[in-house]
DNA sequence: TATCGTTATGTGTTATAACACTTTACCGGC
DNA sequence: GCCGGTAAAGTGTTATAACACATAACGATA
């Protein structure tokens, strides 16, 4: 039977799923503010589907961690106050610490290439002051090495840490784009993966992680002090 | 006016929430074998409740990991493989790592009581061969410790990942409850947490963690050796 | 003018019905 | 007996309606 060799046919995805994706972008796009109250009908009217994907987008999104409950059961996109940020940042330095340790073993020579591609391709966005796409880039280049790993499972659970930090990151690129030492930090990963050095690997990405929360946890601090209390 | 000394009224929890606490239950407590399909409509019947709270339910379990899509998007029990397992374990030793790390810090004396108290109770149970009590006692003790990190981000990731391995854990308890060096592991944990020796009490956890995922791992592979390919 | 009860609107929750698709059961023809 | 197709049951998906509750707007009374 010849007809093995055609495709499947392309399945489209659930309006659920659809809704859920558009979120998930909206938050790391920055379209949000923290805080502010997501309600079903809204969502739903704004994409033109009934409550019932609305609603069941929103429940998975909750349940992923990137939004919150607030009062009565209301939906919120979750402020980040300084507490919460050092906590995710302890988690992402465990967990992406370990992704890259185990990359720098398993990824192939092309892939190495297409992250180095992608770094270089972040440091150029970042000098023509393109920080979509910089944020893009940046997203490339550490997950592509987190895939490196080969472990689906904390790859999913770093990419619901993201989710939680997105709009921030959105909200304060510029300036850390800007700095120097984030590019170093970018470079010295590049070194040690070329040379699959997993140790060296792992202590990048930590001081990569380390350094952008401080400068998140700064800007913090200086535009909204009530961080401290909310959440 | 008096009548700021009435207490908060309880309201109770979504059928939602319910279902979805019901749902892991079942899973911890063995009820599905892995790879069982689960369909909406079996749950939302057992359960007396109509589609909507049924299929809302299983689309968080899917999102937390505790369920995963099979074919036609139908939801089943995830089966564990030998890959997945060892994937898990790595997670875990991260994860549960830090928290140990952390709690050891921060843990009064009146919790640590609580903690060895559980840990003692699992031991009693274990020897009466009350296999049911001694996995809720070793949840109490594991999960005593890691609230004292007080990450609560970091603890509701680490039941997701417990909720993975929870139908087996089950199954194959017996004999690991009875093991002398399961028990040797707690000790030593508890006795570093009465020291507050942080990194002791991190070890001791990682060493129950591998000690445990490797009894897992030869019952995985004696019982079912086609988990090799599965998932 | 301030306060309190009432009404209207908004919002989450749940049940039900309708639809498309898949799987199973069944049955006639070869 | 086996194969192919058709009917039946099962299943996920989505929309809609009805309900309970919360919030906001409103207006009357003191």
């Amino acid at each position: 039977m010849a007809v093995h060799r055609l495709d499947l046919i392309e399945r489209s995805e659930t309006l659920t799923a659809q809704v859920a994706e558009k979120l998930r972008e909206a938050l790391i796009g920055g379209v949000f503010a923290p805080g502010d109250k997501i309600t079903i009908r809204a969502v739903a009217k704004s994409l033109g589907v009934s409550l019932t994907p609305a609603r069941e987008a929103l429940s998975i999104l909750a349940a992923e961690g990137a939004l919150e409950f607030g009062a009565n059961r209301t939906l919120m996109v979750p402020p980040l106050s300084i507490d919460r940020l050092a906590e995710i940042t302890r988690i992402r330095i465990a967990l992406e610490g370990l992704a890259a340790e185990r990359a720098a073993r398993l990824l192939e020579d092309r892939e190495i290439a297409r992250i180095a591609a992608a770094n270089e391709a972040m440091i150029r966005a970042t000098e023509a002051e393109d920080f979509k796409g910089a944020i893009l880039r940046n997203h490339e280049f550490h997950f592509g090495i987190y895939r490196g790993s080969r472990m689906p499972t904390l790859i999913k659970m770093i990419e619901g840490l993201w989710l939680r930090t997105g709009a921030y990151v959105n909200l304060i690129y510029p300036a850390f784009g800007l700095a120097r030492k984030g590019i170093e930090n970018h470079e010295r990963a590049a070194r040690a993966l070329k040379a699959r050095d997993a140790e060296g690997l792992r202590a990048a990405i930590e001081f990569d992680i380390r350094y952008s929360a401080e400068h998140l946890e700064t800007e913090l601090r200086a535009k909204q002090p009530e961080a401290l209390k909310l959440a």
